[in-house]
DNA sequence: TATTCCGATAGTGAC
DNA sequence: GTCACTATCGGAATGAG
């Protein structure tokens, strides 16, 4: 049962753990590799949404990977490494929930990579989600705040990852992640729609808005699809032959949250492991 | 049906009604005299809770009865007689009020009459309420620290009544009424019952609490009347007869709210009207 | 920036 | 300090061998 959990360390717990698979059900956690394991966030704030977690090697310490700040207080190469890692699995996670998509909606749409500049677990994780923001378990305006991808809390990895090829001074200053600032933004009580940027006032409001524009890109995507299929079934164009949208169809994705659920926990396919 | 009345100027509809008998029913009007008329408060705060009225007549016009701090601007002879006519109306109710608690109790309990200092009610009205402060109605922090009799926001009529024997300063002072003053009073936090001074630090506690101080009360009276009872039974003392509780056998109440119930208007019984 | 529960707080709309 | 409705904000408890 993953329903209400204190467990602030339970990532950290996550990452001692020599093998994660005997231990961890398929319900938890996706797959794992030498330097990092991959969990279904137990509240996913979008349709996908899994933690990639470091797992504690040398030369770290639980202590070194408490959070990002933590982390970026390390050896500049060691702790890019790590990051590097995060990002190699949070590459195949995408490719995963890429091919979720296309089983369940027959089309992708993008997916985020990023952190939280101050958390509440106690262990640092690497946010794969969906770029939609459509959860029951997006309920307050923090929630949403904290995964805004413009807001300026979101970090997107790509992003910490080129503060290491940018000025020192630069570096040393986006390291530091100083608390109070981060946490005015969290506050912001615009509400302004990622996509298209309106305010919109009101959890309720924001969360019906979020759910049309999803709706809409929906729509598009399936006409999109219609347009394809006929190219299809009366193939005239002579340019080039139409193909399929699963790139991977080698892969058998797992990747499958309880759609509009609120059981607090991803429901999961029956087939095996995929990860490297 | 007084339901869901967002008129704030009602009173003053009433205050200028030049026949109430015939044109407020009994569920509303509860007496009239020459200056005021009383009607069943709306939204009781307390078991039994009515409103004396001054009636718009000459020398004041509705803007002198705005509020009580317009009325204190006037000529304070005429002020003082338009309070002592109040006064008058407020004791004839008050007996109206304790010939129903005798009859729906079994016994009495203390009477409050006074003024809010700001109110969103747009004429001048006197409290009239029965001392328990217990009633569905009764919901916010507001609701109660604004009738609570020692917290300085419910000014008693009495006291107001002294400022017109006090020193003239000492009444300029109080007539002032410095609206920001007293709004301070009704966001006091401790929420304190009114009879033991204890803080309950919530509104469901203290409600529970104020139930309990009432049971209380039921009780201790209970057991007075055993004992009355006993003596009649055996009247072995021959210092003086037993008694009736009730004083004033001649009146018919009518000030009957319903006790606990939530409809918004108080239930009346059937008698005639007892105003003088 | 864990959730959930409870309650206080704030803004609005009522006609 | 009108009410009632909605939503937000704020603290506290939570888990457990």
């Amino acid at each position: 049962m993953a329903s209400s959990a204190p467990n602030l360390a339970i990532f950290r717990d996550y990452a001692m753990k020599p093998d994660p698979t005997s231990s961890l059900p398929p319900s938890i956690l996706l797959s794992h590799s030498d330097t990092c394991l991959t969990v279904f966030d137990a509240f996913p704030k979008s349709i996908f949404h899994l933690l990639v977690i470091p797992r504690i090697k040398p030369p770290f310490s639980a202590r070194h990977l408490a959070d990002l700040r933590s982390l970026l207080q390390c050896k500049k190469d060691v702790a890019k490494e790590l990051l590097m890692n995060l990002n190699e699995e949070a590459n195949n996670v995408k490719i995963m929930i890429e091919e979720e998509m296309m089983k369940r909606y027959k089309f992708k749409w993008d997916i985020w990579m990023g952190f939280h500049p101050i958390s509440s677990m106690e262990h640092l994780h690497l946010h794969v989600l969906s770029a939609d923001l459509c959860s029951p378990k997006m309920k307050l305006k923090k929630h949403f705040n904290s995964f805004h991808p413009n807001l300026g809390f979101f970090l997107h990895l790509k992003d910490v990852l080129s503060w290491f090829d940018a000025d020192p001074s630069f570096y040393r200053r986006m390291a530091k992640l100083d608390r109070s600032q981060y946490e005015l933004l969290l506050k912001d009580g615009d509400l302004c729609c990622w996509t298209c940027d309106r305010a919109l006032g009101s959890m309720p409001k924001l969360k019906a808005h979020l759910q049309d524009e999803f709706d809409k890109l929906t729509k598009r995507e399936k006409a999109t699809l219609e347009r394809k299929r006929k190219r299809m079934e009366a193939p005239s164009s002579p340019m080039r032959a139409p193909v399929t949208d699963d790139e991977h169809p080698e892969k058998t994705a797992r990747v499958a949250p309880s759609e509009g659920a609120d059981s607090g926990v991803a429901v999961v396919g029956t087939s095996a492991d995929c990860n490297e």
